[in-house]
DNA sequence: TATTCTTGATTGACTGATCAATCAATAAAA
DNA sequence: TTTTATTGATTGATCAGTCAATCAAGAATA
């Protein structure tokens, strides 16, 4: 054979690439020529590796999803207290790879495009149901689980919209303000609805 | 003169085709003879009334967030107290109208399409601060500045996200279970800053 | 009243550009 | 030689935008 597994490159190339060209572009009007050209290789190379533009968009979301799991897998890795798990899952969606101009741009295109698409509905609610569930989890540790299920939905929302908010300013709130804000809520709510014990270092 | 004043008629009437068009396709990619097929004219009208696509784009966000404007104004009319007010500034985002699943389809190519125009982007900053204006405002005379102002951006932050995600469920949640979240939120977060007087029936 | 003008309203047809997708051809490694 | 990698050229479709040409409703004129 020749020169041989250049397909596993190529595709990786055509995808980092792909979340270049769309998060500098800021939509996914971008042409599978650009984002060719962006990874170093003609457009045919992309439709021959990924069948055709629809593929290499969704490889891309399953791209970011996954490594969006890998960062919480390891943030959730050494944290060993219920607390210590909410910060992690909220620490992780304004950790710095996440946070990126580019990656929040990808984001806010691929939640347009599932509008269209069954399959990036489907990813994008395995990464809700996935964010969830370790937050509700948690949560039902430290008060009764209806409570728990309130503030896991309060938490995501709040997640979400402040993402969506930092993709429109122009100077950008910082990460910490954003972690901190919604850090303040579970705490609040944590502290409300349990009002003996630990409640103030709740987190 | 001819079959005069048209104009303001058709111009409307592609309005509100594009909202109609956008919403149920779920992007902005949609053609200007779509939307003028929808308002039952020739894409060539929409080009002579609104000069182009990007034009007509533009008319209809500034549109949207018209009427948002007006329902906001309607609400916080009869609203007398300040907790009234922050209901009247929660329960207008989730009204009928804005709660719509093509208004918040529309709302979210709107938020993607500011990544590339600084006009889109200006509108929507103008939307933004107004709510934070008025949500604060009313914050103010519940509790103190600094508070005030943290739960201001907490609700706003909040009301995006569950936006977005109520575009992205099929079994859509319940405009009630929305409201209920958010003013949840500034009950409980009230009642943590000001642990004296009426803090449980502050909304 | 009947007959031209005038002018906004409206469109079909056309253009130029863009793009995804295809394919035949080349290069090179085994 | 066989297989994989790679590309330039091409195709067919789609669209925004343009334009010249009609249509119709009132105004001016006779």
């Amino acid at each position: 054979m020749p020169k041989v597994g250049m397909e596993p490159l190529r595709k990786r190339a055509l995808i980092d690439a792909a979340i270049r060209t769309i998060g500098e572009r800021g939509s996914l009007d971008v042409t599978v020529a650009q984002i060719a050209q962006e990874a170093g290789v003609s457009a045919a190379l992309a439709h021959h590796y990924f069948g055709g533009k629809e593929q290499l968009i969704l490889a891309t979301m399953r791209h970011l999803l996954n490594e969006l799991g890998l960062d919480l897998l390891g943030a959730l890795h050494g944290a060993r207290t219920p607390a210590a798990r909410i910060a992690a899952v909220i620490a992780v969606n304004f950790s710095a790879a996440q946070f990126a101009p580019q990656t929040i741009a990808a984001w806010l295109t691929f939640y347009v495009h599932a509008q269209q698409s069954e399959e990036t509905r489907r990813l994008l609610r395995v990464y809700a149901r996935r964010m969830h569930s370790n937050l509700a989890y948690a949560l039902q540790q430290l008060t009764d689980r209806e409570t728990a299920l309130q503030i896991a939905e309060g938490t995501g929302a709040m997640i979400d919209g402040l993402y969506i908010r930092h993709a429109l300013r122009n100077g950008a709130p910082e990460a910490a303000n954003a972690i901190a804000l919604v850090e303040d809520y579970v705490t609040t709510k944590l502290a409300a609805a349990k009002p003996s014990e630990r409640s103030r270092d709740a987190l």
